[in-house]
DNA sequence: CAGCTGCGTGCAATCGATTTCTGGCCGAAA
DNA sequence: TTTCGGCCAGAAATCGATTGCACGCAGCTG
């Protein structure tokens, strides 16, 4: 029998007579064939894949999120295929080419910040979804938090604690998570009477970097007594920075750190954090980028996810 | 001019004129054209995508090797696409099809024990490497810790601090880390004079599991004084059972866990786990991989990688 | 019984890049 | 001047599956 009949019975044409379907069917099994996929996405021009671009593999944060997407993806019948970053611009771009070459059907990304990258994705026909930070100059669906609302929340939480001299540990300029987080702490100050006066130290979103910045912090010549940090990975590395000098947590220093981290309730001092809905941004980015690719044009949505602060015992003077 | 010509250019052919080239590249550029990779794979025959099936995305251990699979990868000329089973053998299979179809150029996989997935692979002439767990009846190049030697370490580590009723919390049958790891908590026991009973609870390899299995030696007639868990996701499950318990670490409990956990010296008592050499195994399977693409016959290899115990505050009596 | 409809199948074009083959042109050697 | 290589660019085949089109056959209608 001819090639043509056996892609209409493994494709579910009804056009076939029953008989030879139950032929195909068994010499399928017997011969263990299995369709060459690269093959059929080029003669379809479009494949089941998506590409979740993320910016840190070892962050909590994200890959909470990509069980969100992936759940969706896998209903929707799509196939996730997860890459790395790892916050380095070079990589971000090295992704975003491959998953344009292999014509993926859509891509999820939590930029790094590359302009480059973004402008690849922007310029190219496939569909986009950007996850907890703006895609740079980038007019695309879009899922975050309400990061400023969050990061005024937990400074206000110290504040309302007692603190007098809070410092703020955040990520780098122009990515959007650190900036707004930024400015909801610095928003929160000057709403005090008299207004506070900020303290910023600004690192990269990794754990080395919280430890310097939290370290530098301590021999600052104006000391602060409580510091919020803008992601989970640099609270770890504040957090032991703090024990490595022995200073007391909540006593001599305050700490509240933005993302949920699993363990926060099981270090002692447990740890009070600005919790993200993760698993709920995951799925709502999947969402989005099954209705972008069943109609690509339209104007690109934004949705903003409240964040909610957890209050533990690191924030308790 | 030719697509030919375009092609030769692109893949770095000597025989084409300068000239020519300069008019190509130029080309290229302002039209942004970008190969389309799904019909170079087709010709070709081959890609250079590696798919990496790990089994829980959200365990500290696999992200961190899939870091050093990415390292050398990337070096080698290959993108790495990662695939989360999360344990489920339906989701395994999936994604083991996924990669068939695709042609992509090697898998590395932490079986979730699916044997027909495993099938699926050995039946293919893709080059596979398995990394942590065995691949079920797999004669395949492999790499893993040493989890009996680790695991009797952490035995003999607790019965050296005095603790008399050893239990241990150990993942599902079939699956060999969770196999070998028992046996090697069995080992140290009855290496004691008298030998000591051994006091086994099987569950996933999740951090319910952990909370649950100790849950349930807690409230066992026989309730021991320590406990080996076989993963980390497990024991923080335990860890977090025996906080809403009220128990003791280490007074009441000794505590051990196999795995590093990022945050092992934060929490208090630290904890004191079973160490393996995350990035180093990552980056021995991504070399075996490239190495069996290379020659794709020949004896598979078995590496096999020490674990070390690292003594924290949670098991020091 | 001619003609029409519809079903099931095969033929052949197609997706876009790579690669082998072919041929034109030029220079060097006889 | 002729012939032979060598070099370079274009023509065409190729990868494997999908799909529009055509064809043959059966059943039905007028």
């Amino acid at each position: 029998m001819s090639a043509a009949t056996v892609s209409r019975v493994l494709n579910g044409a009804r056009t076939v007579d029953p008989a030879m379907v139950a032929r195909v069917l068994t010499a399928v099994r017997e011969l263990g064939y299995r369709p060459n996929a690269v093959a059929r996405n080029l003669r379809r021009s479009r494949t089941t894949l998506w590409a979740v671009i993320i910016s840190d593999i070892g962050n909590p944060f994200f890959t909470a999120t990509v069980r969100g997407i992936e759940d969706v993806a896998q209903q929707a019948g799509y196939s996730v295929v997860l890459c790395n970053s790892d916050e380095d611009p070079a990589k971000e771009e090295t992704y975003v080419a491959a998953a344009l070459s292999e014509q993926m059907a859509g891509v999820i990304i939590a930029s790094s910040g590359s302009a480059k990258a973004a402008k690849s994705l922007l310029d190219s026909p496939v569909p986009v979804v950007a996850i907890d930070r703006q895609l740079p100059r980038g007019e695309v669906d879009t899922v975050v938090v309400d990061n400023e609302a969050g990061a005024r929340t937990a400074t206000r939480h110290l504040l309302d604690a007692g603190y007098r001299r809070i410092a703020c540990v955040t990520g780098p300029e122009g990515v959007s998570t650190a900036d707004l987080r930024l400015r909801g702490y610095t928003a929160a100050l000057s709403a005090q009477q008299p207004p506070g006066e900020p303290l910023i130290a600004r690192t990269d979103f990794r754990e080395q970097g919280g430890y310097d910045a939290m370290a530098s912090l301590l021999s600052s010549p104006e000391r602060p007594d409580a510091v919020f940090v803008a992601n989970n990975l640099m609270t770890v590395g504040a957090l032991r920075c703090l024990a490595d000098h022995e200073v007391r947590v909540p006593g001599e220093m305050g700490v509240v750190g933005f993302d949920e981290i699993p363990w926060a309730d099981l270090v002692r001092p447990s740890l009070t954090t600005v919790a993200q809905p993760t698993y709920e941004l995951g799925r709502m980015a999947a969402r989005l980028l099954v209705d972008r690719i069943a109609t690509p044009a339209g104007r690109p949505a934004t949705v903003v996810l409240p964040a909610e602060l957890r209050a533990r015992q690191s924030s308790a003077r």
